[in-house]
DNA sequence: CGCTTCCATTACCAAAGTTCATTCTCGCGG
DNA sequence: CCGCGAGAATGAACTTTGGTAATGGAAGCG
């Protein structure tokens, strides 16, 4: 097109790398490989036809025409970035408003929002409190973060996120002294303690014998909660044992306070979902946040294609 | 990239077409076609998820958004491109060295180098003298336009450009007095005119009888010159009348100062060749140049490939 | 002196950007 | 009021760019 200057990712790569001192800071900064920046570096290179950076190990220097540009360009760059940023602020398609379930919320997805923002630092994401059956009629929010099966909202665009594998978690002094007895050798065994409940989800105790091979329990329940988070106080003071997502107890088995015998990959149809109206289909911050979302969940140990077609209507 | 920033040719598009209040006007001083402004245009509200210019038939108007991020976008830009250029100029691979024939230059190069500036603006010419036999021994230049046929620089490489054609011209006057008198009828009449010769190619006139149908002429020589804008003058001056390169009497023939009796499409496979050592071969501003210079002869009327094979070693 | 850390390089792939050719739209003059 | 013409949009193909993943090589560090 004419023009003299380089393209906009090869000057962000070079500022970047210039102020970070190496190339691998300055792909992670940018969220790219090492490789991106050393070609866009290279390019840039091979655009002006003089080196800019001098490659020391351990070490990066700029060449004098390096450091000479770098200071001419640094300030446009970063003006040009910040106008820009303040256009997108203003636009409400990059604003995403988002409802989801507290526990789901607080335990797995806010610790990683971090990354998305690091990622997506133009997408603003704003919460609005979890409804019971929202039904997008209102202006907010634009999807939600809801429990259920693939099925339990024909008139939405779902995907499933996480949560179908469930794990039984019970006192860690309970588990050694049932085991010190023999008292834990089948799954079935467990019929024998008090079985703690999420009153929102009566039947996993027995969607999890079943799925243990205990087809035709009649577990018999003791004590529900209505929170996940109050039912892993419960489980914390051993007053029973509890099933419970996996990806909501992870942090807690790993540090010991909670354990998980008979640790089957035992995985139900049922999971949380993203839920959005067939309409914002297109909404491009959505569809960012969806893409990270699944993406982030693929990498969690937890995960379970409940069936091909989880996505529907793309 | 993770970056907030639109790419760079979207900007210029932009700031261009703000400019000059029209996206076929900013396609024209960018070099592109109308369409890439439109389409670069569309992309950058669409990145930033809203109009910043507003389409009234026969005039653009920005939006109150594209005001200000014009505003704000204008200056770090030209800020940008300037240091570029700043740091390409400094490069001398942006720079180019030619010689050539001084008819050649004047007459046909030198009016089409403001194009040439203009769609590579990055890029330094320097004009040597030219040198009879330049041998490219030295420092200088990357390369020369010199007459001669495909095969006179084995040792180079070589792309014919232009001056196949050639075309005798004369006085309107003689013209109107031979053609009144009916004594030139076919070419062979002009025999018995005074033939004006280029000192330098005395055997054009015959290579030109015989290209006509003349085969075993052996014109008589009049006068010869050693440039050919002095056999110009002569032929003004009605001394006699002369064969010459189509490209190089072109404006004369237009403008009526001389005429072309006998305007046959007769080509030599002498002519003029781009010729640059093979070492040269990847010399960057040479390619570009190359590339412009054999597209805008191309565009000339006066165009023939001597051989498929002009450009040898690529 | 191996080991780690960082950059370069290779092969490959997806997406961005351009072009050409055509279509659409609007304001203007007949 | 209609048709015309300038200028923008659009569709389809193509080229280039920018990116990933994986591998290789050299320089410091312990």
């Amino acid at each position: 097109m004419r023009l003299r200057s380089p393209s906009m990712s090869e000057l962000h790569a070079f500022a970047t790398a210039a102020r970070l001192g190496s190339f691998t800071r300055a792909a992670e900064e940018l969220c790219v490989t090492q490789g991106a920046i050393s070609r866009a570096i290279a390019r840039l290179e091979a655009h002006f036809g003089q080196p800019l950076v001098q490659r020391n190990a351990h070490r990066l220097v700029l060449t004098a025409a390096g450091r000479g540009f770098l200071e001419a360009v640094a300030g446009p760059l970063a003006a040009i970035e910040s106008a820009s940023a303040a256009l997108l602020a203003g636009d409400r398609q990059h604003h995403l408003t988002l409802s989801a379930l507290p526990t789901l919320a607080s335990v797995w997805l806010v610790p990683r929002l971090p990354d998305f923002h690091r990622r997506h630092p133009d997408i603003r994401l704003d919460f609005v409190p979890y409804r019971r059956d929202e039904d997008f009629s209102g202006p907010a929010p634009d999807a939600a973060l809801l429990a259920g099966t693939a099925a339990s909202w024909p008139n939405l665009q779902v995907d499933y996120v996480i949560g179908s594998e469930m794990v039984p978690v019970c006192h860690p002094e309970r588990a050694r002294l049932r085991h010190q007895a023999g008292q834990w050798q089948t799954p079935a065994d467990l019929l024998q303690e008090p079985l703690l409940f999420h009153t929102g989800a009566p039947a996993n105790w027995q969607h999890w014998f079943h799925a243990a091979g205990v087809p035709n329990a009649a577990p018999t329940l003791a004590t529900g909660f209505d929170q996940v988070s109050i039912l892993v106080q419960a489980v914390k003071a051993d007053i029973g044992i509890a099933v419970l997502q996996r990806c909501l107890v992870r942090d807690e088995i790993a540090a010991g306070r909670v354990v998980a015998p008979f640790d089957l990959p035992i995985r139900l149809t049922r999971g949380y979902f993203l839920c959005a109206p067939r309409e914002r289909r297109d909404h491009p911050a959505l569809n960012r946040f969806r893409q990270w979302l699944l993406e982030t969940a693929a990498q969690d140990p937890d995960v379970a294609r409940i069936r091909d077609n989880d996505s529907r209507d793309r």
